[in-house]
DNA sequence: CGCCTGTTTGATCTACCTCAACTGCTGTGG
DNA sequence: CCACAGCAGTTGAGGTAGATCAAACAGGCG
């Protein structure tokens, strides 16, 4: 998992838009060969979205798949009634879609303004059968995310509001801290992908709990809130100790 | 996913432990030919562990790989300070351990009495390269998982006592009316895999709010108990609905 | 029979939800 | 330029679902 900073300057061959991709040594297509890469290049479509935007619907047939190129996808479940539980987020680099599955059960919204580099399931899955490390590479992110959802059920069955919140910023400033390679400075600033809403429905919480909560990580000095929706994070550890019901 | 009575009675050329196996077209090894399937029973040890026993502990590499013959497992997943959630829990044909994960972070525990039938993790990846039907089962299986982690989290984080309960009891009524083929006559028996705690884990809550809970769906006609831990849902349907919000 | 472990039931307590008002910001129109 | 929606966030007051503490109640088993 290489930061941002590991690009390298150039790679001769290289399709044009996967030379100029930001994520390109991240996202799973890190593992094609410059050929390789070109050939997958040519059935790609960059889509954009506006926060708040549906990319997959609850109900449709994922007709394709993509590799987030910047911003913040969300994936929601609704029950009938109306309450929702965010399942997932998404980040640049990340893939969006299920390889071989038929139906798509969550409804993939853009959290922050979106840029999808997507491709034809179709296309793609027929390209990935004659790719067996990209079919790997698939296999393992989808290991990672199994990890986080268990992470999060953790979470949610388990622990307080003040945790979750905790846990909630920790996990973004250390995201922060790989990204910026800023070598352990033990300092992160991050932008806070989603307003408080969103916050809440990724934790389990009401959105006044959330409000309540990070007012009290600001009161006992964990938090910073900058202008804007950035949040600077002191002593990460710190707050990751709060995360895991270090009562101090 | 075929059911147990789909059992075809005998197929030749199969290797003894399969022919026995009652799991064997349910399993992740349906799709090999019976050759390939005495390939890997030759390589298969199995393993049987009392309630209570781990399986494969947190921290340890998982050295070997499995599928569940009979018994339940549980995924256990703990705080520093003890609490602890249950973030999977796999039954009779399902498949234990992490293909290609180097590191296993949650602590597989028996439920109940587990039969396992087991092979070394080395072995398994190598046959596994091989066989790109057995391949693409295990990723199949692998999405159910993170499809229904998915489905947890919305539990856990939005759903009711009573509906966590309901919930569960639904599942588990479910999974034994595919199980005994008994056409839809929308009455389930099943035992419960595990005592009020593990529940209690399972759900996000306390052993006595389980309790209760329990006895408010038995006063309330839904289920009744049986003698031993087993359960009776006169109708799965209407348990269903209380399962989502269905507040009469 | 009495012990042990698992479950139920009861009485209280509290973390979080709910409802409601208030603040501050940003854009819109007079 | 100010008035004023409109929206996101904060703050407050009170209610409640579920946790916590505690005790009674099984059923198995020596």
């Amino acid at each position: 998992m290489g930061a941002v900073c590991d690009l390298e300057p150039d790679v001769p061959g290289l399709a044009r838009a996967c030379a100029e991709c930001v994520v390109r040594n991240r996202a799973v297509c890190r593992v094609l060969s410059p050929d390789q890469l070109s050939e997958l290049a040519r059935m790609s479509v960059t889509r954009e979205y506006r926060p708040g935007q549906v990319i997959i619907g609850d109900e449709e047939t994922a007709d394709f798949v993509a590799t987030i190129q910047s911003g913040a996808v969300k994936l929601v479940k609704t029950l009938t009634d109306g309450r929702q539980q965010i399942v997932g987020l998404l980040f640049a680099s990340d893939f969006l879609g299920k390889a071989y599955a038929e139906r798509w059960n969550v409804t993939a919204e853009a959290a922050t303004a979106v840029r999808l580099c997507g491709f034809p399931a179709k296309h793609f899955h027929e390209f990935l059968s004659r790719h067996p490390a990209l079919e790997a590479a698939l296999f393992a992110a989808m290991l990672d995310e199994l990890d986080s959802a268990r992470d999060w059920m953790v979470l949610l069955g388990r622990k307080s509001a003040r945790e979750k919140v905790a846990t909630f910023f920790t996990r973004l400033a250390r995201r922060a801290l790989d990204n910026e390679c800023s070598a352990g400075s033990g300092t992160a600033v991050f932008e806070l992908p989603m307003g408080r809403g969103d916050i809440a429905d990724y934790l389990g919480l009401t959105i006044e709990t959330v409000s309540r909560q990070i007012t009290a990580l600001k009161t006992s000095g964990m938090i910073r809130i900058l202008p804007g929706r950035s949040v600077m994070v002191g002593d990460v550890e710190r707050l990751a100790r709060a995360a895991d019901g270090d009562s101090s």
